[in-house]
DNA sequence: CTCCCGATAT
DNA sequence: ATATCAGGAG
């Protein structure tokens, strides 16, 4: 396990990797950001963004997603992938925020998370990006990065990762925290082909050593 | 735990 | 062909 020095260092070293870390789906407020984190469960913002750019020039408030057949709605969403779920989950949704939000998309973690379609990690991002809130959603390279690192252990539920971090990082750097760990297994510490060849962090990581040494005896 | 699910990279 | 993607619900 990593102690507190060397999960500093390796913080630091994404944040020079990654200065612009930031929330890469699109939205222009509250609402639209709610919808785009809900449909970007198990699909990439590539692709989410791609389909949001129509979208939300359709459906610009909660009414207007209940305007439409369920089909129509299905129809606008089937390239993302579970859109079935997504679609209905959406409909509900914004039913609720209609009748017992006045339309507006609550700014409470714990209201959030009642909502369908709407775990956790959604609302985590959600009181992070569009409120302001210190929180860290754990979503897939979160988990990655901080289980290849060490700074948690392999069999920690979402959860344990997320209440690790928060323990070991200061609450005004959860957010930015977040972000760079999300760039830097996004784009660096990768599912598939890890980068760990050039990685400024691979004498902290036991994952990327044991990777290398491996690597080093497939091309002998 | 399983199911939902299309797009993309490898 | 297969793994993976800003997960959540039953």
């Amino acid at each position: 396990m990593l102690n507190q020095k060397q999960i500093r260092d390796c913080l630091d070293q994404m944040g020079k990797m990654f200065p612009e870390a930031a929330c890469e789906l699109k939205h222009s407020n509250p609402f639209e950001l709610l919808i785009a984190v809900v449909l970007s469960a198990q699909s990439t913002d590539a692709l989410v963004n791609k389909v949001t750019k129509n979208l939300f020039k359709k459906y610009k408030q909660p009414e207007d997603y209940l305007a439409v057949s369920l089909e129509e709605l299905q129809n606008d969403l089937r390239s993302i992938g579970l859109y079935r779920n997504k679609s209905k989950n959406i409909r509900k949704l914004c039913e609720i925020l209609i009748e017992k939000y006045n339309g507006q998309v609550p700014q409470e973690h714990s209201e959030l998370v009642k909502l369908p379609g709407v775990g956790r990690k959604t609302a985590n991002v959600v009181v992070s990006v569009a409120f302001g809130q210190p929180a860290i959603a754990v979503d897939t390279h979160v988990e990655r990065v901080s289980k290849r690192l060490g700074i948690c252990r392999w069999k920690d539920s979402v959860l344990e990762v997320e209440k690790t971090l928060m323990k070991k990082v200061p609450k005004d750097e959860w957010s930015i925290t977040h972000h760079r760990m999300i760039f830097f297994g996004r784009y660096h510490c990768k599912a598939k082909n890890p980068n760990c060849d050039s990685c400024p962090l691979l004498d902290l990581c036991r994952e990327g050593q044991k990777r290398m040494r491996k690597q080093e005896k497939a091309t002998q």
